[in-house]
DNA sequence: AAATCACTCAACCGCCCATAT
DNA sequence: AATATGGGCGGTTGAGTGATT
């Protein structure tokens, strides 16, 4: 099945925009709602492709976009989800009110994918480059992976919530869920399938998210597409993964974070070292060498992370 | 002052997916 | 079921611009 252009090209401008043709563009869209993309050059007598003029408006001409210097915490924001969805610009940009996919694609390329380098982290993995796990360490990392992938999954559900809940404005709020709290009694890692179980109980309020998504992590993917828009708490109960004995009556971010912990203390017994030298900046540190403070920054990098997560993008106070 | 290099980012391209026919 | 189409996404390009030699 071949895959027609998108527009005839022939005759069609293409190359940067003239403040002209925003304007034709901006003006046709307030006025009539950009309808069929395919249609609208030739109603707003644009001799674009209807594909150009949809990429023109959604990156710089939509009146709710944010342009300008990415914040302190919008780099950190972009950095964390991308360690959890790679280069899924879409669902990143779906938490960061206002900036663009595009935007904060050329702005990893050029700014922060350089500076993790910089610091001695893949900017792919967002491991440290010289890591060689030992088994154990491989073992736990492999837990998170899991875990990664369990948020990547929710992530892009609630992205998707996003986008199609500004397209249909008639549906109820998104899922606020009520503060709930999971204490995990016992967790349990099957190696062979990978799924992860715990039986937990619920109970108070978690901290630090003041709009918590509690089931994250433990809910499958299956949970979130069955969200039932007439009641968003009917939620499934929680079943959760671990191959490593973790404290019980965990409230779920802290338990999360023990995850974390368990790979950094692995991290930290093979790698913890310290030596003079400077890192950008950071006393005490050679480039590609591990020392005391890099660990923390490297435990808070991936709490920072695992944190994230367990935060809702619906006005999380990450935004 | 001119040439060269490095960087940024708007825009394009090709592919994929969902939906319509 | 097969095909056509529109919209969206991620990767890449190249013009413009500032910094350096």
């Amino acid at each position: 099945m071949g895959r027609s252009a998108c527009c005839e090209k022939v005759g069609l401008k293409k190359g940067p925009w003239t403040p002209e043709e925003d304007q034709k563009l901006l003006a046709y869209i307030q006025q009539h709602g950009h309808g069929s993309w395919r249609a609208l050059p030739a109603k707003a007598g644009l001799r674009r492709c209807g594909k150009s003029c949809r990429l023109r408006w959604t990156n710089y001409l939509r009146p709710d976009i944010k342009r300008g210097k990415f914040s302190l915490q919008e780099e950190q924001t972009i950095i964390q989800l991308h360690a959890l969805l790679g280069n899924r610009w879409s669902a990143i940009a779906s938490h960061l009110p206002k900036r663009t996919d595009n935007e904060i694609k050329n702005y990893w390329n050029t700014h922060l994918k350089k500076r993790l380098s910089k610091m001695g982290i893949d900017p792919a993995t967002h491991k440290r480059k010289t890591d060689a796990l030992s088994p154990r360490q491989l073992k736990d990392a492999t837990t998170l992976s899991h875990l990664a992938q369990w948020e990547s999954a929710r992530l892009e559900a609630e992205a998707r919530f996003v986008r199609e809940s500004k397209v249909l404005h008639h549906l109820p709020p998104p899922p606020t869920v009520a503060p709930l709290h999971l204490d995990v009694q016992t967790v349990k890692y099957n190696p062979i399938s990978g799924a992860i179980f715990a039986t937990t109980t619920t109970s108070a309020a978690a901290p630090n998210c003041s709009l918590e998504s509690p089931i994250s992590s433990i809910h499958p993917l299956s949970a979130i597409h069955q969200y039932d828009a007439a009641n968003p708490m009917n939620f499934p109960a929680a079943a959760f993964s671990m191959d490593a004995a973790v404290n019980t009556n965990a409230v779920l971010p802290d338990f999360v974070e023990g995850l974390t912990d368990i790979l950094l203390e692995n991290m930290n017994d093979q790698e913890l070292n310290s030596s003079g030298g400077v890192v950008d900046g950071v006393p005490g540190c050679d480039v590609g060498e591990i020392c005391s403070g890099e660990f923390e920054e490297n435990t808070s990098y991936w709490n920072n992370v695992l944190n994230l997560v367990n935060c809702s993008p619906f006005g999380s106070p990450v935004f």
